[in-house]
DNA sequence: CGGAACAGTTGATCTAAATCAAACCCCGCG
DNA sequence: CGCGGGGTTTGATTTAGATCAACTGTTCCG
């Protein structure tokens, strides 16, 4: 069991792009210092109210990082899927972080100690730019949230949003989202009740430039959509 | 002229945490590279739409980050002042920064080229935990920010935005803060606008937990501020 | 001294989004 | 087949905060 835990973990380190460029030694040492957390849907990944034992990466499943209020309403601060990692920044300072992490469907993990990261770090400057590189863009990320949570309406953050999650659909050019989960979370992913989330999905239909079905969301007018303001009528065009 | 230029800026980097248990040669080695600004009242600190150079550092004055909307609101990320440092993140990665920095009032500071600072965080481990430090940091910060708009009403910012500006008086034992800023910018900084700010403020004046004067905050009852909520009324008491 | 230009307050109104409340719809399961 | 529960929609209502607008300082400068 031991060894099989052991190569997972190395498999998962050497895959996410945060130990791209580190020696296999030095892998190898990190993950003599790892340990793997198989959670279930639903599971805790971490004690609420205390410090984080190490950095999270995610080896396969979905992890969703969120903020709590007193009551029950939780504000989704991001989800983290197989390849990327999270609690980097407070692990890395030791402290307790704001958000509650928790496992979105069954999944493992590995959790690599704060102090290894440490000690790596110190020893190949180029996981020191990794760790470096991944901070600052969270802090880049980070910004832009408070962007659009100051300066943009429910709408047009949920017209971004979909922007983002747009893939071009094979063969008829057209574009296409699938989203991720359930439509309750996507609104608190995105700081707004569920029910607003529904009367603005409706709005971009009847406007005509989305067509929602489950949780396929076909996008017939990706520019438009990428300019929308809801008060701004049927719009036919700028 | 350029070796006043080179002494006050060995300083300004000697001083600030972020050069801290760097040594005087690797310190050296950056002010060669580095440059200063100086900047009056309004200045535009960075062409805006375009890359940093690298790394802010304030020497003295303070700076000013905001993000900007179209039309004329702007939200004020935050600001900087002496020792402090900003852009790290966006001149680590190349990246276009979001935010448009301006000087405050009149001001000088020290711009460290990315590059130096690469180098230098290869050379010297010491100055690369220093700047992880410093970028975790900022994440920590800004998922706070995050929490604090969706989860916090206008009203809770601005008693925990007094709260933390709150110092001790000396001598008889009560709490006061004296405001860093403009309240229209103040506004601006909290995410709501000056004529809310205005009301708020009457409101716990009302409340008999804070007496204002010009930028003058007298704090009377620091407890009841920080759990305060707009609409308690007269809230006698826990 | 006078008067722009800025900064703050105050009041009346408007509106985006939250809240409350009731269906509804799909899907698994006994 | 019915029924139970999560997720979603829809409608009526409320509300925090924005907006619009007027008025009152303050500051600073010719």
């Amino acid at each position: 069991m031991r060894s099989k835990d052991q190569q997972f973990l190395q498999g998962v380190l050497a895959n996410g792009r945060l130990f791209a460029g580190v020696s296999p030694g030095g892998i190898a040492t990190v993950a003599r210092h790892a340990w793997v957390l198989a959670a279930r849907r639903g599971d805790a990944l971490s004690r609420s109210g205390e410090r984080l034992p190490g950095l999270f990466v995610v080896g396969y499943g979905v992890a969703k990082l969120a903020l709590r209020a007193p009551g029950s309403q939780e504000r989704v601060l991001r989800t983290v899927s197989a390849g990327q990692s999270f609690g980097a920044a407070a692990a890395l300072l030791g402290r307790v972080p704001r958000y509650e992490a928790s496992a979105l469907v069954d999944a493992k993990l590995v959790v690599v100690p704060s102090e290894a990261m440490l000690v790596l770090m110190d020893r190949e400057p180029r996981f020191c730019r990794s760790v470096m590189r991944l901070l600052a863009e969270r802090v880049l990320d980070l910004v832009a949230e408070v962007e659009a949570l100051s300066l943009h309406s429910s709408g047009r953050r949920l017209a971004s949003y979909l922007g983002a999650l747009a893939a071009p659909v094979a063969g008829n050019g057209g574009w296409a989202a699938q989203l991720p989960m359930s439509k309750t979370l996507i609104a608190a992913r995105l700081g707004m009740k569920k029910e607003t989330l529904s009367r603005l999905l409706g709005k971009l239909a009847a406007a005509g430039l989305i067509e929602v079905s489950r949780r396929h969301v076909t996008i017939l007018d990706r520019d438009a959509l990428a300019g929308w303001s809801p008060s701004s009528g049927p719009a036919h065009s700028a």
